[in-house]
DNA sequence: CGGGACTTTGAGCTTTCTCAACGATGGTGG
DNA sequence: CCACCATCGTTGAGAAAGCTCAAAGTCCCG
């Protein structure tokens, strides 16, 4: 809560009229669910986007509400998770750039997406979007790629919270995250010490990884000790200084 | 195994050609993904289906292969799961009669699928299904519809996995599958004393849940002393006698 | 009726969580 | 511009949940 009190955050959505010439500027033009179309098809799409903005810490959407809209990050970070009548949470994912929210509901949203940067998307009734959807073929073969990838990582996920220890789990976890961060980047792959920033903080790590915030620490502690990362003293910028021998840790 | 040794197992899948008409009679023609055909999509489907056998013990597909194959259950029960090298398991689902296996897979499976009990599946080669799959909205679409509905299936399991104590992920799971099991069938939903046929061993629950077998046994035991199901000696019989008390400790 | 696989229960141990204190950071208001 | 404060991160000690190891009981099937 940098900027904004509480009361303003939730002040803070402003949403504006479809733009389609946004779209021809637009940054994730060529990734996410956009780079299935052509131009002619685009211009359907557009037509129906409105164009989004949330302040860092407010909600996208909430758990429970009515499933109006899917929505597509232009730019920003956001987490995805379920939480327990108790409080207890659980992240389901982190979205960025080009990610693509709300395939995964019913009539309801299942789950809430909070911006955890200020945040710009693309908003699509659903409905209205469902009703186009027959007109664009190539956008529903690639939504049908989105759920099937979305699909493997939730099974890596479901592996990594059933089985793994909490070490493995920040293994995993900080591979996973390196690879996401230099994939776009033309870096050579396996060269050397791999630096990545970690915009969450480790309330977040722990609500991903299903561990507490102190577990997190003492893991991430553990891997600096034994010399495979390195981290500056916020501990949001992390540099890999063995990534093969963190690659055993994380166990798959 | 009980009716057969390894080896056989192996040696038991037993393919056949298509046979169109075996669709007309099918038991899962109006549910799962053929239910969102007609008769004359269903033609062209079922042009490309073999029909495969599995005995118990069997495997469908394995984790690492080449993915070839859709399959379509149209009877038994089958469990997937991933594996870690050191035998960790984490099974990600139990499917059923009308239930698809291989939306989840890239170009090679990520998890593998073995019969619970003798299984009868169509089989579709991956690369036709997709080149007609244009000339089949519908199944496209119900495709998109099914993938969806694992994923808030999958985000659900997070939670559970990552959040939930041993009781709650036992309760959530008897829930769960009273519910599948009762679907179908026109019994009033919420009436009486709930019974439930767990066609799976103490150790598949425990791969689920992300626990070990004597946990789930002692959880069950849990609930059993304190009023909530009742079981028979061999423990697959459960009979859910305080369905209000157990949904209050599945926490959701 | 016998044997292998499955389930249950117990005792002790390990990992992770909880509670608590302290330190660091970064944005804010004086 | 600097001191302050809320938030976040780290570390420690003790508690608890679940795991491991072990043994006994049960069931299913041949």
């Amino acid at each position: 809560m940098a900027h904004h009190s509480s009361a303003l955050v939730r002040a803070s959505i402003i949403v504006t009229a479809p733009r389609p010439e946004f779209c021809e500027r637009c940054e994730v033009r060529h990734s996410g669910v956009c780079s299935a179309l052509d131009d002619a098809d685009l211009h359907i799409l557009a037509r129906m986007a409105s164009h989004v903005s949330v302040a860092r810490g407010g909600y996208i959407l909430s758990e429970g509400e009515p499933a109006r809209y899917f929505f597509n990050i232009t730019s920003g970070v956001a987490k995805l998770y379920k939480s327990l009548a108790d409080g207890r949470r659980q992240i389901t994912g982190f979205l960025r750039a080009g990610d693509f929210v709300g395939l995964a509901a019913e009539r309801l949203y299942g789950f809430s997406a909070e911006a955890m940067e200020d945040l710009t998307l693309c908003r699509f009734d659903r409905e209205r979007f469902g009703r186009s959807l027959p007109d664009l073929p190539s956008l529903e073969r690639r939504l049908l790629d989105i759920a099937c990838h979305e699909l493997v990582a939730a099974q890596n996920q479901m592996l990594l919270l059933g089985r793994k220890s909490a070490t493995e789990r920040l293994a995993t976890f900080l591979l996973h995250w390196a690879e996401r961060d230099q994939s776009g980047c033309d870096k050579p792959v396996e060269a050397g010490p791999v630096t990545l920033r970690l915009p969450m903080t480790r309330a977040d790590i722990a609500d991903y990884l299903g561990l507490t915030t102190e577990t997190v620490s003492r893991a991430l502690s553990g891997l600096r000790r034994d010399g495979l990362i390195s981290a500056d003293a916020g501990g949001h910028d992390v540099v890999i200084t063995d990534r093969r021998r963190l690659a055993r840790l994380a166990a798959d």
